[in-house]
DNA sequence: CTGATCGCTTGATAATTGTCAAGCCGCGCC
DNA sequence: GGCGCGGCTTGACAATTATCAAGCGATCAG
C-alpha cells in the first residue's frame, strides 16, 4: 500500500472522515490491482472477502438467473463498489466485471467492519453512501417498471446529454450491447429503438449520438427528476 | 408519547443499541396516529419530514411516472419506512398509502438524523439496516430484469408456501390488483398467469391458492436464492 | 491484400404483455 | 330479497419485446 494509493482513498467522500490510524489500520492487507478487460472479477454468489475501489478503468456489476443476464449498473472511477455486502458479510449478490482494463484497490471486507465498528465518522459517511446507493436503485427499478424500452433510451440520452454539457451531440461512453443490457433489453431491441427516435430528431453515427430536436425527445421522454436526477 | 410506544421501537433491531437519553430526544414530538384503509400517507416528491414506523396494519410504497403507477414494496408491522429518505434529508422518492387501516408512529426526520450523529450503536445499526434494505430492492430489480411475468408469480407462490409453513395450500395476504401491481403487470394479466400455471398444479380459489405438484412448479419457476430468499 | 471475427443492424416471426370491453360474482346496503 | 358496487375474469385485439437468421462494415491478424 502505497502513499499515492492512501492518498485515492482518503479522497472519497466515504473515507473523509476517518481517522489516519483507522484508515491505516484498514488498509493492512489492501492491494491495488490491474485487470485486463472483460474478466469476472467475483460472482454474486461469491463471499464478499472484498470491497473494491475501482481507480481507473470501467466496471459492470450484472446480475445473472434462468439463463439470462442484465446490467445492474456501471461502475466508474473513482467509487467504491459492493460496501453493502462487504458491511454485511454475505455474499456479492452482484457479480462484476471489467469492461475496459481496470485499476482495482481491494481492502478486505473485514477491515472494513472493523473499521465501521471503531470509526464515528466511517459509520456516519457508510449511512449516506448506503442511502445514495439505495435511491439509486430504486430509481432504476421505477425506470424499468413505469417506462417502456424507448422511452428508457429517450430519457438516457437526455440525461447524457446534460451531463456531456448539452451540445446536442454525445458520445455514448459504452458499447451499445452493454447500454442495451443497462436499459433492459436486447441489442436488437435498442437498435430498434433508435430508430423509432428519428422522428425525435435523433441520429446515431457510430458512438455518436445526435439530438436535433431536445424538445420533442422531452415530450416522448417524460423525464422525471425522482428517476433521472443524481 | 405513551411508554407502550417507546416499547415498540426498543423492539426493533434498529433502535435496541440506542442510548435511553438518545431514544427519549429522539421521541420528542413524534406521535402515534391511526390511519384508515386507502389513505396516501404522503406523495414521493414531498419533503421526508418523517421516519414512520408501522405498528400495525398494512402500507404499501408506491411509485408514479407518465400514468403509470407500480408497487415498489409492501409494509408489514412491525417495521420502519423510509429511513434513507429521512437520513438524507431529501424528498421521500417513493409514495405511501394504507391498504387497511394502520397505526403508524412518526418520528421527525431531523431527530433521527441527529440521534444518528450522537449515537454510535444506532449509527451502526442504521448501516446494517440500510444495507438490508439496499439488498431488498436490489432483489427486486433483478426479479423483474431476468424473470417473466409468470415467472415471478410462480416464484411468488413458493416463497409464500415457505411462509405459510409449506402446507401445499397459501392464502394472498393481499389484494391481486395489489399482487399485480407487486409483481410488475396488470391485473388481467394476473389472472392469465395463473391460469397458465394449472398444468403446473395451481388451483385458485379466490385467495386462497393449491399447490398440488410443488416440484413441477419448481422446475418452472427456477428460483434462485439470490432473489427469493430474504 | 485477404479472410476472419465481432459488433451492429435489419427482416421475419413468435412470445409476451397491455388495453378495451363485457360479463360474472360476492358483498354490503337499503 | 333486490340493487349496485367493486374486484376479478375472460375474450378479442393491439402494442411491445424477444428470437432467429442473415448480412453489413469496421477492425485486425496473417
Amino acid at each position: 500500500m502505497r502513499d499515492s494509493e492512501k492518498m485515492i482513498v482518503r479522497s472519497l467522500p466515504l473515507f473523509a472522515d476517518m481517522a489516519e490510524d483507522h484508515l491505516d489500520e484498514m488498509l493492512l492487507g489492501s492491494f491495488l490491482q490491474r485487470f485486463p478487460a472483460t474478466v469476472v472479477l467475483f460472482s454474486e454468489s461469491d463471499h464478499t472477502d472484498f470491497l473494491h475501489v475501482l481507480v481507473d478503468g470501467q466496471v459492470e456489476l450484472y446480475a445473472s438467473a434462468n439463463n439470462r443476464e442484465g446490467t445492474m449498473t456501471l461502475i466508474k472511477p473513482v467509487a467504491t463498489f459492493v460496501l453493502a455486502s462487504a458491511l454485511t458479510d454475505g455474499v456479492y449478490q452482484m457479480s462484476a466485471r471489467t469492461l475496459e482494463s481496470s485499476q482495482i484497490l481491494m481492502i478486505p471486507a473485514e477491515n472494513v467492519r472493523t473499521a465501521m465498528k471503531k470509526d464515528r465518522g466511517f459509520a456516519q459517511k457508510s449511512v449516506l453512501e448506503l442511502a445514495a446507493c439505495y435511491h439509486g436503485v430504486v430509481r432504476a427499478y421505477k425506470n424499468i417498471k413505469l417506462r417502456t424500452a424507448v422511452e428508457r433510451l429517450a430519457n438516457y440520452i437526455l440525461v447524457q446529454n446534460r451531463r456531456q454539457g448539452d451540445t446536442g451531440v454525445i458520445k455514448l461512453p459504452i458499447e451499445k450491447r452493454t447500454l442495451a443490457s443497462m436499459l433492459g433489453m436486447t441489442p436488437e431491441n435498442l437498435s430498434r429503438a433508435f430508430a423509432t427516435l428519428k422522428p425525435y430528431g435523433i441520429k446515431v453515427d457510430g458512438a455518436e449520438v445526435r439530438l436535433e430536436k431536445p424538445e420533442d425527445l422531452e415530450t416522448l421522454a417524460k423525464p422525471s427528476a425522482l428517476i433521472d436526477t443524481h
